[in-house]
DNA sequence: CGTATTTGACCCGCGC
DNA sequence: GCGCGGGTCAAATACG
């Protein structure tokens, strides 16, 4: 009795064992499998990581190979130090880099080898700053306000090393104080003008982009049977943002102004990538501005051909359809999100569509649609190229289809156009040198991005609310610029998922939204994020 | 009652 | 100078 209650024990104990152990093998096997996974993704992120810091670094010392002839010859030409020729300089280091703008004074009195050194520092604190302030454009512009206000390089470096490290009160008195100062530069202008068009499939009377809109106007644009409404930006009372809304299956949004106020993390994404497209355009009409004129507007284009991007030939093409800005002086960017969800090809075409009547170019961008569990390496990989972007033909008839029939006969000749310009890599990596430098929000897309990756998704830089269940929509959102040399290649994505299953979409987490390739595409994985959607007004 | 939206009037720039 | 169109204002209205 007790030997079989023994043995019984034993028995059962055995079996307790081999449960166990097949349980613990079970459990092994698992957790192995997921660290390795972990691992995986941990090395990918290091290297990304990694790549990112060797991409900006070469990105800063090659922007620093470019301005030290131009400080050079402005020295040459007008060889007293002080002036205006020096506060130019200061501003247009601050306004690309980002940083105070007692830096780049400082490091142009320093020597080349420390100034190196310096400027590794810097860029592994700014690698750091990337990924947590997503102020980094506001910040930007209000060193550079505060350069053209007051150019004391202390004053100014303290106040924006107190605003990086105490996390930024709002609205910086500077830049209320810029706001208000009628003597404003152009660029500033520009910034605040500049329009950014945002095409989206959306039946909503509104596309919601976290931002609190609150209408005050709506007109019936000639020509056009949807009547055309206007939206102002209720964060902040004296937003200069504004956005004009048409409401049709594809809604219209042109944003114009950059927000002077904190925004909510689910405006964080779109506001982002406005300013973005804005930054990136205003980089390149701004280039034109300094006494380049009209050579440079050409080699704006050049360099967006270097992109393997569709450019338009004043000449043979005439404006696409751009409401509010075909026949504005402002420069105008459009992003077109509409989604043909048949395809997963990466797109990024920009085609200038300087109007005749318009002054200022007009740039669009092209983003195409992919399904959310479609990883964006796999756009990458089939479609990147380091610049050879594919064109999807489907995504741009389904936007036409819309009722934009105008477009069909100027998009086709960029089609057959975009596989016969050859990418120039000089012309690429100046673009793309531009692009970042020149463009703290297009470092805060990356670093919402970088966030969102290294986060888990717990933070959602994108929240984009597809209201519409009946259409599923499905929509995402890439930007995407890729180097033919190989050396930098950033992707943005950020997608919402189809309105199918949008129902719980809060808090819902599936996919990485916003990934971020730096290198290579084809070798970096890359995890989708879904995101989290939120309300709107 | 407070807030948001609607809508007609007004202003301004541009082209003829 | 005039007309047109885009953009804005503000009173009226709707809504919670």
């Amino acid at each position: 009795m007790a030997e079989d209650k023994i043995s019984d024990d034993s028995v059962s104990h055995h079996a307790v064992e081999c449960s166990k152990e097949a349980f613990k093998d079970d459990d092994v096997e698992s957790a192995k499998a997921e660290m390795s996974e972990v691992r995986e993704e941990n090395a990918r992120l290091k290297t990304l990581l990694e790549k990112i810091e060797m991409d900006y670094k070469s990105l800063q010392m090659r922007f620093v190979d470019i301005c030290q002839p131009e400080a050079n010859k402005k020295s040459d030409h007008d060889p007293p130090p002080s002036g205006n020729g020096q506060i130019e300089e200061l501003e247009l280091v601050s306004l690309c880099l980002g940083r105070s703008p007692s830096d780049p004074k400082k490091n142009n009195n320093d020597s080349s080898s420390s100034f190196k050194n310096r400027k590794e520092d810097e860029n592994l604190k700014e690698g750091l700053k990337l990924g947590l302030d997503f102020n980094c454009f506001q910040d930007c512009k209000s060193d550079a306000i505060d350069l053209s206000t007051d150019p004391s390089p202390d004053n100014s470096a303290l106040e924006s090393k107190e605003e990086e490290a105490a996390g930024e009160t709002w609205p910086p008195s500077k830049v209320l104080k810029a706001m208000r100062n009628e003597d404003d530069d152009l660029s500033q202008a520009s910034i605040k003008r500049a329009r950014v068009s945002v095409r989206a499939r959306c039946d909503t009377p509104t596309m919601s982009d976290g931002c609190q809109w609150r209408k005050y106007g709506q007109k019936i644009a000639k020509g056009n049977p949807c009547p055309r409404a206007y939206y102002r930006c209720t964060v902040a009372p004296s937003c200069p943002v504004q956005r004009c809304a048409e409401d049709t299956s594809i809604l219209i949004t042109t944003y114009e102004g950059t927000h002077n106020h904190p925004l909510p993390v689910s405006a964080t994404a779109m506001a982002s990538a406005t300013a973005a497209a804005a930054s990136m355009l205003l980089s390149g009409s701004s280039s034109s501005e300094p006494g380049l004129g009209p050579a440079a507007t050409t080699n704006l284009r050049s360099n967006l051909h270097g992109l393997n991007v569709n450019l338009s030939d004043n000449s043979k093409y005439h404006p696409y359809y751009l409401p509010n800005s075909s026949s504005s002086p402002f420069p105008s960017i459009t992003l077109d999100l509409t989604t043909n969800p048949s395809t997963s090809s990466a797109q990024f075409n920009m085609f200038s569509s300087t109007s005749l009547q318009s002054r200022l170019p007009s740039t669009s961008f092209s983003f195409s649609p992919s399904q959310t569990h479609v990883p964006p390496a796999l756009w990458s990989n089939n479609n990147l190229n380091y610049g050879a972007i594919s064109y999807n033909k489907n995504q741009m008839i389904s936007t036409i289809s819309s009722g934009r029939t105008s477009q069909e006969h100027l998009y086709q000749p960029f089609k057959q156009k975009n596989y016969q310009a050859p990418a120039s890599q000089q012309a690429l990596t100046e673009t793309l040198t531009k692009a970042i430098t020149s463009d703290p929000s297009f470092r805060s897309v990356i670093a919402a991005a970088i966030t969102t990756m290294v986060g888990g998704g717990g933070a959602t830089p994108a929240n984009i609310k597809v209201e519409n269940l009946g259409k599923k929509l499905k929509w995402d959102e890439q930007m995407t610029v890729t180097s033919s040399n190989g050396c930098t290649s950033s992707f943005l994505s950020q997608s919402s998922s189809s309105a199918s299953q949008s129902v719980n979409l809060r808090k819902q987490r599936t996919q990485p939204a916003f990934s971020v390739s730096i290198g290579a595409p084809s070798a970096t994985p890359v995890d989708d994020i879904d995101q989290t959607n939120s309300g709107e007004p």
